[in-house]
DNA sequence: TATGTAAACTGCACTGAGTAGTTTACATTT
DNA sequence: AAATGTAAACTACTCAGTGCAGTTTACATA
């Protein structure tokens, strides 16, 4: 088990009981609701991995709803680090693309990515603030840096994009094709990075180059 | 309340009366599913809603896993053919792409192809054959379809495509850009059918000329 | 080093609500 | 007459959240 104390914001100055506890209960709650859902997880379980009382739980959280949102608040948060990289117009274009794309379609289809849309997709009617946070704080900022990338090319002259939102948008979803369809709705494991890079890679030469031999 | 007889195969024969309740069972049954899920859902409700009683629900399936599977594939069926369309190699590309892609974005934008696309996220594991069905027997055809169009283009030396398999999944997704996300996972309504339009037809310009202004 | 205190934790029984599926006794349809 | 449907009560179970009596922990003071 790993020490508590390596988890949060300070390692120097070692945590309270209680927020020890609360660690333990949010770390138990992301591995429950990950793999059982809202409904599927129950709060006895819950409490019995985090090696806790239930009565602790609800010492620390009022509610089964209220816990949910903290611990999915927390896992969109690191999701969103994680997906965005900066784009250097500097740096060769293809490169840049391929390097940002792929590592957003990974963190995407990874397996903890995978379930974290699982269950966003599976519960905004009753939790609705949850997936709009995530998309306006996370994809929204992914397509908002594409989109800037694509505008400070087109005024340099390297590339002719009209609406630079759209253009990223589609872009975007370009890179990962039938694969984030394929991963959400079945059980079909995540595609292996290799591969990753190499569609990510394909799609990019195509937004760039275009297929039409002759422009018509 | 329209005549359960103008629903399934013959309207010309009269249903028998068993059959009559089975239509009203899955018809409420769907109504409920998709509005609540399958936890949300209780048999009750459906029972009342389709103006039978438990017991009757209960002679038509066995269990409540049983009437949301029939449910469910009945309207993953309707779906699928619902989003293919056939591609003429002889029309012109743009217009011919154009039509496909709007009537595909359309159909999984709309609210109750978005309604059945939740719930089959939402319960892949628990009903896995489910997602695999839909994926299997629809947006793999639909792939399909577009990669023997690229294909055939190809050989006719009109555009140049390396993998039509993956380049068609990148097409496809390259369409809603970042629509079929935030709609899945936002309570954000589905964009107008005149946006699609705009949207699927950019997306299409950008597939078929590139946006590069000097190939490198 | 010993002791007091407040806050937090434990364990467990309990309430109350919801619900899948069954049973029974009777009615309707074909 | 046989099959099918109805209504309503009933079983058996799960689970969120509470109450409570007693214990542990951190920390301050003696």
């Amino acid at each position: 088990m790993p020490d508590p104390n390596w988890q949060k914001p300070s390692c120097l100055i070692p945590l309270s009981r209680s927020e020890q506890k609360r660690l333990a209960i949010i770390e138990a709650a992301r591995k429950i609701f990950l793999d059982k859902g809202f409904d599927g997880a129950s709060m006895d379980v819950i409490a019995e991995t985090a090696n806790v009382s239930k009565r602790t739980v609800y010492n620390h959280y009022a509610s089964k709803e209220a816990l949910f949102g903290d611990v999915m608040l927390g896992m969109c948060q690191a999701k969103m680090d994680a997906m965005l990289l900066t784009l250097s117009p500097s740096d060769d274009m293809a490169e840049a693309l391929t390097e940002f794309g792929s590592n957003f379609v990974n963190q995407i289809l990874e397996p903890e990515g995978k379930a974290l849309l699982r269950i966003l997709v599976a519960h905004v009617d009753r939790f609705p603030e949850l997936g709009q946070a995530f998309f306006d704080n996370g994809a929204k900022e992914v397509i908002a840096t594409v989109a800037e990338y694509l505008r400070i090319q087109t005024q340099a002259g390297l590339i002719t994009v009209d609406d630079p939102q759209d253009a990223a948008g589609s872009f975007l979803t370009s890179l990962h094709g039938e694969f984030f369809f394929r991963v959400l709705v079945t059980v079909a494991p995540p595609p292996e990075p290799a591969q990753v890079q190499k569609m990510v890679a394909a799609a990019v030469q195509r937004f760039l180059h275009g297929v039409l031999v002759r422009p018509v």
